[in-house]
DNA sequence: CTATTTGCAAATTGTTTGCATTAAC
DNA sequence: GTTAATGCAAACAATTTGCAAATAG
């Protein structure tokens, strides 16, 4: 294997530079860790993990960068109730989370056809859409429930990223 | 025009007894502005409302009150983002909320294929549906904006209310 | 060098809570 | 009467900010 784990800048570091963003320590560590990052980290754990990789870095810092980089579209922000903003790096394509009421853990999946409804709902009530936020929220299905939804083949598959 | 605009419990004045709660003075005051509410307020503005008709009214009271309220059933806390839960009376059959990102006015539609499809996705991931959040944030179309959705036929339609 | 960024602690914001007092039932 | 609800102010949790010191470019 060879990956240069120390030298290399993060994909997100690079696209730090790239939008010209000055380059501290601290900011090229917060990047790594939203770069290695597979699951919708909040900003405590972000801290702590950053904290992990170089102790001298202050939550404050984390806020500030996570601002930063959303508005530099870089970072999403979510909300997945319980508080606290959770990010993800944005990625080509929309995607969707469905969180397991039991255990917190989150599933993404894709839709095509679900995006393709909602611009044309907006359109339909003369507007253009900027964006928009789904969320679910499920329960494993218990294995005796029988299949009652409409037998029309699916659009929907999972992305392979399972979250916390 | 016959309305005892203040002998007759409101509508939500009235699901409270319904339900055994306690009727004190400040929680019939909020249950009617809750009543005649045609928006989705936050608290601070149901308390501003509230306070209206009887001043000795507390913001703590409007919290817990709300708080109850969604508990039994009979109100629902939205999160349209800007940091505050907002508020609506509990309604027959789903609507979502779109909201104009310029003017932050929110408009409610119905949308019975959406449901369906929802439940349908959950159901492919092998969960149960337990509930979800679904929010459009758009921008009124400009008169020059062509039609380029689909031409099949809606199911998107507002139900009339039309929000702050 | 100069403009940014950071750390720290204090400040803000939305919401909850402890406790003595008041009011429903 | 008793139990639950209220007001007030203090407590909280998440996030932001002012300012002097540190640092990237």
């Amino acid at each position: 294997m060879a990956a240069g784990n120390d030298v290399m800048e993060s994909r997100i570091g690079r696209m730090c530079i790239e939008r010209g963003l000055k380059m501290t320590g601290q900011r090229r560590v917060i990047a790594r860790v939203l770069s290695e990052a597979q699951d919708h980290p909040d900003v405590e754990e972000l801290y702590r993990r950053a904290a992990t990789l170089d102790s001298r870095i202050s939550v404050a810092t984390v806020y500030r960068t996570v601002r930063l980089l959303e508005e530099k579209g870089i970072l999403e922000r979510r909300d997945f109730g319980g508080g606290r903003a959770r990010y993800e790096a944005t990625e080509e394509g929309d995607h969707y989370h469905l969180i397991d009421v039991d255990t917190g853990k989150v599933i993404e999946f894709e839709d095509e056809e679900h995006a393709r409804l909602l611009r044309r709902i907006a359109n339909d009530l003369g507007f253009d859409l900027v964006s928009h936020r789904l969320e679910l929220f499920a329960r494993k299905r218990t294995a005796d429930t029988k299949d009652e939804s409409p037998p029309r083949t699916t659009t929907a598959r999972p992305t392979g990223r399972s979250k916390r």
